[in-house]
DNA sequence: CCATTAACTTGAA
DNA sequence: TTCAAGTTAATGG
């Protein structure tokens, strides 16, 4: 957990439970709250003015939604998505930010999950400026399998689907499903009963 | 269980 | 990359 869920509880946290596809907020709203992911997954998406959905993140159990803007004043640029059922936790903006000036440690855990967050757009805003497939996905996998303990190769069962493969690197599924299939006689990847591991 | 929808796959411009 | 069409998996009754 990013933060101490019984923490949050005590500036006035409110946990709410939302099933798949379910809107957390909208793109263009004013923020009010900070939201941590208890359970479940969440994905911060844009849909393009040619009508294709563009996933900027997904977050997992434990990591925060969006909570840059807690620190500032600005709309969402992003509509959060559940993607699974999931348990989530919102503390009030201003309750938030007295949080943070009580709590050193819970201050600076928040302060290095944005920091790491902003370094991997780094990375990712280069690698899907590639102009080879492969390179967009492989980076993809790297940054999701980042966060698992077990690096070795094929033990990250890969939980996205080719469409939300998609989604985030922009390319087209029929391209990120022919791409893949390369990266599998490649060895860069197995594929097991469509899933795919790395 | 069946019907419908979403995801995946392939072949062909 | 797009389109069309077919297969398979997941979802909702």
């Amino acid at each position: 957990m990013l933060v101490d869920i019984d923490l949050l509880l005590s500036y006035d946290g409110l946990i709410e439970t939302f099933n798949t596809s379910d809107i957390i907020f909208e793109e263009g709203e004013v923020p009010k709250f900070y939201y941590q992911v208890i359970t479940g997954s969440v994905k911060l998406n844009h849909i393009t003015e040619d009508n294709r959905e563009l996933i900027q993140s997904i977050l997992k159990d434990g990591q925060s939604v969006c909570e840059l803007l807690s620190f500032i004043d600005k709309t969402f640029p992003v509509n959060a998505i559940a993607i699974s059922d999931c348990t989530i936790i919102k503390v009030p903006k201003d309750r938030f930010l007295q949080l943070m000036d009580d709590h050193r440690q819970a201050a600076k855990d928040v302060q290095r999950f944005v920091a790491e967050r902003l370094y991997h757009k780094f990375i990712m805003m280069q690698n899907n400026a590639s102009k080879y497939s492969h390179v967009r996905i492989e980076g993809m996998l790297k940054y999701f399998k980042s966060f698992t303990n077990d690096q070795s190769p094929y033990s990250y069962e890969v939980p996205l689907t080719r469409k939300q493969l998609a989604s985030i690197t922009g390319l087209r599924i029929e391209t990120v499903i022919r791409s893949v299939k390369k990266m599998e006689s490649e060895k860069i990847l197995q594929i097991k009963n469509r899933k795919i591991y790395f």
